[in-house]
DNA sequence: AGCACGCCGACT
DNA sequence: GTCGGCGTGCTC
């Protein structure tokens, strides 16, 4: 039994008679546990109860199982990978509702026999809703006060007089539109889709684990093959799992698959109200569902027999989860395919570095879609050399190029995208004669400027050096750091088209709230010229007015001190690229750089995914990082500054001692370390970090083994240590 | 994570 | 003499 608490390993009960009849794995139950009580899921009976006397299970909170046994295996695989209560993980992955599923008010207009003039009449604001109900159609009651902050009042009123009827409806139909139209799956793939579809197909027939990559440039069909292949697992009596990196991007899949398959789609992820979480989840256990699709939390969806496991847009950093337990979702959705004798398909058109050499290697089979289904040009994709074009002092915000380009754009009276490849904030040191950045000479990441320390630092391996008065590659004394602002790209644009309509989009405005909304579909709508913004702007929307795209300050993500800067920086401009000419313009998308001779660039600019890789696969192979290696990420966390880092070089001088001592694990192992951690101080604590680099799992793994041994922190100094394996990020 | 036990300073 | 500080150790 997996108790709510950070204990290392389940603990046993007895059940008692009465519940005995009831109890089965997956059960959330109340146990006690010490002097109080504690909820827990029930595992599996044991056949060796440990020594002493046992307390009974005191209550069932839910006499309905919340995951099958099928997926005990898997679970403590994560607690394990992960070195994670499992107590605990299971806690913040289950959803979490406690109890039977309540009914939900529903709002709806009220049938029309009264007419169109109620009598009497209606305030501003209770004539605003009613038209929005009439126009939306029947609505949860929490969603319609999310649009109107204090319209409660209002429609208890409008009930009263008979306009809105509320209904309490069981939550299994909250967050879905039903009435969906059944569309029959197209006849024809192309010979590369079919020939994917019958490989993945067949592996499901054979009921192994097989791994895909599923590779193909936008519109390539990517979804029809696997929108087939869901059907063949589902017509052998299997059920389908499907993951999508974002929230966002999950309602267009959902909705995809339910045109197919109709009301057999569950759809998951932490944007549902626990409650219907809770109901979408029972759905699949009940098997009223056989298709799950969701965010990363959903690849636990309660599928007793996966056939098919989909990951798409494989490639995305959302994947992993931070804070909490730090899964990897699309490892994870591999595990469990190995566990349930599934397919899994990963699919991406421009794949992590580390997913593109396993399909190399032949530890997943490749699939290739080569060809688009609707065949239009790429956009032209050109580099602007930002050291020819600087501006007289400072960065070039605007380059003439690019200013040149908007200018046509706007004359011609289409839309242009302006694109700020802004990552957190890393202040980085860079030449503004000849691109080059300061990084660390062990590492090869960028290093980072610390105001209080004055010094540039590397937050893998703690190096640290003072900033140098010229740059070490060309001379110059013209060493800025790097930063930009989409406030001033906005300031800029305004200034160069006084008469253009600009709005600017960014991280800061949270991306599902209602302005963000409110100005993307503005901007979808044509009523803005040109859109500054963030990643924000790159996921998911369709703006058919938008030819041209250009991106600020490409080389900001590249420099961003991270080993797989370069990947995502591939990964982002390829995806940016995408939004240009949609419509019936071709597009055109300008990239500032000061570094356009890099590979990343290059390869951006011709669209070559493989010449990409193959550079990539190289640097990482020199430099050591995964693939070729596993990374785990120790941090050490404090109130106190001097506290935390000494407590990290004592870790870091055991831990190297013990591995200079020991000749077979040693050389497989490299510790770097003691550095602060990226963001050096959250919530109040300081933070450091050492960073874990193995040949191998096994090798990692017996590291790892040895910490509760080596990390003694002193008395008093309130410090801890926490685990990130196989970190995305050591921001 | 709680919530015990346990051993050292200022209070009715 | 106790009340209470929070260090540390355990929970089937």
């Amino acid at each position: 039994m997996a108790v709510f608490l950070p204990l290392p390993h389940p603990l046993t009960y007895r059940l008692p008679p009465d519940l005995a009849a009831q109890a089965r794995p997956g059960c959330l139950v109340r146990v006690p546990v010490g002097r109080r009580q504690s909820l827990g899921y029930l595992l599996a009976p044991t056949s060796a109860p440990p020594p002493g006397a046992l307390k009974e299970v005191a209550a069932l909170v839910d006499p309905e199982p919340r995951f099958p046994p099928e997926l005990v295996p898997l679970f403590r695989w994560l607690a394990d990978y992960y070195r994670y209560p499992l107590g605990e993980a299971l806690k913040t992955i289950l959803p979490g509702g406690v109890g039977p599923a309540r009914p939900e008010v529903w709002v709806a207009a009220a049938a029309a026999s009264s007419g169109p003039s109620p009598g009497r009449s209606l305030t501003p604001k209770a004539r605003l809703i009613l038209e929005f109900l009439t126009d939306q159609g029947p609505l949860p009651l929490r969603a319609l006060t999310a649009a109107f902050p204090g319209g409660r009042g209002v429609v208890q009123r409008l009930a009263r007089r008979g306009l809105v009827t509320l209904e309490a409806r069981p939550p299994d139909a909250a967050g879905i539109r039903g009435g969906v139209q059944l569309v029959a799956s197209p006849l024809t793939l192309l010979p590369e889709q079919a020939q994917a579809v019958a490989a993945i197909e067949a592996a499901v027939a054979r009921r192994e684990f097989a791994p895909f990559l599923l590779h193909g440039v936008t519109a390539s069909g990517k979804t029809e093959v696997y929108l087939t292949a869901a059907a063949a697992t589902l017509a052998r009596g299997r059920q389908v799992l499907v993951l999508a990196p974002e929230i966002a991007l999950t309602h267009p899949l959902a909705q995809e698959f339910r045109r197919r398959f109709g009301e057999r789609v569950a759809l998951l992820h932490s944007g549902l109200s626990e409650a219907q979480r809770l109901a979408q989840w029972r759905r699949l256990l009940r098997g009223e569902a056989d298709i799950a699709v969701g965010a990363r939390s959903a690849v636990f969806a309660p599928l007793k027999n996966p056939g098919l496991i989909v990951v798409d847009e494989e490639h995305d950093p959302a994947y992993k989860n931070e804070g909490g337990l730090p899964y990897q979702a699309r490892d994870v959705a591999l595990y469990r395919a190995r566990l349930q004798a599934a397919a899994a398909v990963l699919v991406s058109a421009t794949p992590a570095a580390a997913t593109f050499y396993r399909a190399q290697t032949g530890v997943y089979t490749l699939l290739s879609l080569p060809r688009r289904v609707t065949p239009r040009d790429l956009p032209q994709v050109e580099l602007v050399d930002l050291r020819r074009e600087r501006g007289s002092r400072g960065l070039t915000v605007i380059s003439p190029p690019l200013a040149q380009a908007l200018e046509e754009t706007l004359s011609r009276g289409e839309q242009a995208l302006l694109f700020l490849n802004r990552r957190g904030y890393a202040a980085v040191l860079f030449c503004l004669m000849c691109g080059h950045v300061l990084s660390c000479r062990h590492c090869s990441v960028a290093l980072t400027y610390h105001r209080a320390a004055g010094a540039l630092l590397c937050h893998y391996c703690g190096y640290r050096q003072d900033p140098p008065e010229t740059c070490p590659q060309c001379r110059s004394s013209l060493l800025k750091r790097y930063g930009i602002g989409t406030e001033k790209v906005e300031a800029e644009v305004r200034r160069l088209f006084p008469q253009a309509r600009v709005a600017r989009l960014d991280r800061d405005i949270a991306p599902h709230s209602g302005k963000a909304l409110t100005t993307l579909e503005a901007f979808a709508r044509g009523e803005v010229d040109i859109l500054v913004g963030t990643q924000m702007i790159t996921k998911g929307h369709h703006f058919p007015g938008v030819t041209l795209v250009g991106v600020i300050a490409g080389d900001l993500s590249l420099f961003f001190p991270e080993y797989h800067a370069g990947e995502r920086t591939f990964q982002l401009l390829t995806q940016v690229a995408g939004r240009a000419g949609r419509g019936e313009t071709p597009g055109r998308v300008l990239i500032q750089t000061y570094n356009p001779d890099h590979y990343v660039f290059q390869t951006v600019r011709t669209q070559d995914y493989h010449a990409f890789y193959q550079a990539e696969i190289q640097a990482r192979r020199r430099l050591g990082y995964p693939p070729f290696t596993r990374l785990a990420l120790i941090r050490i966390r404090g109130p106190e500054e001097t506290a935390v880092a000494e407590g990290a070089r004592h870790l870091a001088r055991r831990l190297a001692r013990r591995l200079a001592a020991d000749p077979d694990l040693g050389p497989l192992v490299r510790l770097l370390g003691p550095a602060p951690a990226g963001v050096a101080k959250l919530q109040g604590r300081h933070r450091w970090q050492l960073l874990l680099k193995a040949c191998g799992r096994p090798a990692l793994n017996r590291v790892l083994d040895l910490l509760p041994d080596l990390w003694q922190p002193p008395p008093k100094s309130k410090l801890d240590l926490t685990l990130d394996i196989d970190p995305g990020s050591v921001w």
